[in-house]
DNA sequence: CGTTTGCTTGAATTCTGTCAAAGCAGGTGG
DNA sequence: CCACCTGCTTTGACAGAATTCAAGCAAACG
């Protein structure tokens, strides 16, 4: 069934196909509809998440209602709320299926007990993470000093992806501008 | 002499005298002059970096001139570019002192040891790791739903050393507005 | 179908950046 | 000790960027 992962395993994380098949089996998939959450906030986040296909994204909602959208993912990826899976506290976010989706979830103690036994699978997570920690440095960057415009140009040329993929005002909310700007910045380009 | 990072390792990484001592045997001491460099774009960062006494930040220089800084740091906290450590890769942040400093470095291989042998060590830094990334995710948040106004009113609740430390410039580049509009909100306020 | 959900548009308003000028130190050299 | 830098801050006028609010429209959904 998770076809997906196994060939981000081999490929990705350099296991032989023995190897990978352990790893799988331990997986449990799970199926969501459109909308239905994977996370909310109070629960502890139990499993590394790997999407086989589908779109999710993770947000917050602030005390003025509004919402923060933290990471936008799709098949191939990892979604997760990473603080909440390393420290074991309780989530702050959300993470809601935008497309009904299918997800392979590795549950934290067997996959504890796998990475000290499979060095390639360290490395591989090791890299996630420390890509995981790259991006958010360059997306606080790039919101530093850098107009919607611009934002927004960078993100549908890293993330193309993405931008046909979810509606617009959770790219909006991604980028940190109001869904009727982003309308504008749209119509400025086709012209 | 580096008697902070003495003091933090046996407080806060729950380290013996004698473990503690063990790891500052390894330990080179730094004396930075106001304005001098830790570590330039192109270099890769070789230590963990401990403040002593003394304040720099971290920041990068963009292909237009602007300036976006990362991270301000004063005594008792760890400054590098966590990136270029990690991976050893170049970095291309700069890091400069902003009053004379002087800093504790470990160096990688010898940390890289030392954690193996002490999980105090491991757990410290381990949680440094986690609240470094939690801390940009918080930041990045924040960037995106708030308005220049309460981003600043935060940052001085949040880190009231800070606000008085370093010039106003430095803060206005770290929240991502201009000196000037930094300086009107001040005026706002005192009123 | 009707209902929901998301997208577009425009006008008024607020927020923030730009530019230029002046003020205010702290440090340096004479 | 003073005069002069130099670097940083303040101020104000203005332009541009972005939000808010309200209305209408289109597509998707059940």
């Amino acid at each position: 069934m998770p076809e997906n992962l196994q060939l981000e395993l081999q490929t990705k994380a350099l296991l032989s196909e023995a190897e990978a098949k352990e790893v799988l089996s331990h997986v449990q998939v799970k199926t969501l509809k459109r909308k239905e959450f994977l996370l909310q906030p109070g629960m502890v986040s139990q499993h590394m998440r790997f999407i086989e296909s589908g779109a999710l994204r993770s947000y917050t909602i602030e005390d003025d209602g509004s919402e923060h959208t933290l990471q936008l993912g799709v098949e191939g990826w990892w979604i997760n709320d990473l603080y909440s899976y390393l420290t074991q506290q309780a989530s702050r976010m959300f993470i809601q299926a935008t497309e009904p989706a299918v997800l392979s979830l590795i549950p934290k103690p067997a996959l504890d007990v796998l990475l000290r036994k499979h060095p390639g699978l360290s490395y591989y997570f090791l890299d996630k993470f420390q890509k995981a920690y790259v991006a958010l440095q360059e997306r606080t960057l790039e919101q530093l000093g850098n107009d919607a415009k611009d934002r927004y140009t960078r993100f549908c040329e890293q993330y193309p992806q993405l931008e046909q993929r979810f509606p617009q005002y959770m790219v909006a909310s991604y980028l940190g501008i109001t869904p009727e700007f982003l309308s504008q910045l749209r119509s400025k380009f086709r012209s």
